[in-house]
DNA sequence: GATACGTGGCG
DNA sequence: TCGCCAAGTAT
């Protein structure tokens, strides 16, 4: 029927397009490892591409395969991925490891043995199933929602149209190259179809785009507006033996940078509360304050520092040098520097 | 469906 | 400066 023809054309352009234009990405070099692939999948998630380079490139580095992951410890693997954020991914990402090579070490080849993995979700495992393994299923990201509502010409706000917008996807998906097609439509969303004023002269799909024809490029997709978020206020402690160590701890398993390292704190609140002391000692303020924006609050942490000979308060001391290689979050990073500063 | 969950970069 | 956002997942 036409309708099918004129997606099979669809698909062919963007090939055409992508063969020309595929950006260079470290996970992209010589083909395509389900290793390599998830890896770079569980990084890329809410993560710039900018952002990841690095931290792929060291772990691949470190551990070029599943075994290697898995025989790893979670907390070099909570301090190889410090400040690259959402920790639950590397609680996961290690999770996963562990059980692809108990059960063997190969990845599943499909949709659905891949969504049996932790922090492998809908989009993920499609990702992987088609990118390793050429499986024709659509994986819709962020940028496959925002090519697929401008092209279609979709005013019906996110999520509610996420149904729509997937399959609307999976109907352009071709039975050859599917792998390719999946980051083709991810490289068209990162670099033309771009948030904020796309490039539409240099789209593949710009003759046929109904948000180019109505001029509503730069308006859809539609999203949800924005809730502002709090601001909560606490109080850090640098606590050292004055011998060039200072406290540190893990924090808890479960919730915000759940199992990383930190220098213990008061409660943080959204009532701005004096400073008490965790413990008696001769406290000083350090000037100034750190700030840190997470998802869903502001936070504004007044550092206080003292000595103390032994370790209190569950921590143990680390030399300030070593505090690069703890799985030190970057609102932690923030508070050392501004404690070293001063 | 709504919310928790990080961070750095950019217009 | 600051809101927006970048290849989402788990609950």
């Amino acid at each position: 029927m036409a309708e099918q023809g004129r997606k099979h054309e669809l698909a062919a352009l963007l090939l055409r397009w992508y063969d020309l234009n595929a950006r260079v990405l470290p996970w992209r070099v010589n083909g395509q490892d389900p290793y390599k692939v998830w890896l770079s999948e569980i990084m890329l998630q809410q993560t710039s591409v900018a952002a990841v380079k690095d931290y792929y490139i060291k772990f691949i580095s470190r551990w070029p395969n599943v075994q290697a992951l898995a025989e790893a410890s979670l907390d070099q693997v909570l301090g190889a991925w410090a400040g690259l954020g959402y920790y639950a991914r590397a609680r996961n990402l290690h999770a996963c490891a562990c059980a692809v090579w108990a059960q063997g070490g190969a990845f599943p080849r499909h949709v659905s043995g891949l969504l049996e993995l932790p922090g492998v979700g809908q989009y993920t495992a499609a990702a992987i199933a088609a990118i390793a393994n050429d499986i024709p299923v659509a994986a819709v990201d962020g940028n496959v929602e925002r090519v697929v509502s401008r092209y279609f010409g979709l005013t019906e706000p996110l999520p509610l149209s996420k149904p729509r917008i997937r399959e609307l996807a999976q109907s352009l998906v071709p039975q050859l190259r599917a792998g390719d097609f999946a980051q083709a439509m991810m490289d068209l969303g990162a670099t033309v179809c771009t948030p904020k004023s796309p490039a539409c002269g240099t789209c593949p799909w710009a003759e046929d785009c109904v948000a180019k024809a109505k001029g509503l490029q730069s308006v859809l997709p539609i999203k949800g507006s924005k809730k502002s978020i709090p601001t909560r206020y606490g109080h850090v402690y640098w606590i050292t033996n004055g011998n060039g160590h200072a406290l540190v701890r893990q924090r808890p398993m479960k919730g915000l940078l759940a199992g990383m390292t930190e220098f213990p704190s008061s409660e943080w609140n959204e009532m701005k509360a004096g400073f008490s002391a965790p413990f008696v000692a001769d406290w000083t303020q350090v000037s100034g304050v750190v700030e840190h924006t997470f998802t869903h609050f502001h936070l504004e942490l007044t550092v206080w520092s003292t000595h103390q000979p032994s370790p209190v308060l569950d921590g143990h001391f680390v030399k300030f040098e070593d505090l690069r290689e703890e799985a030190l979050p970057s609102l932690m990073r923030k508070v050392a520097t501004h404690a070293l500063k001063d």
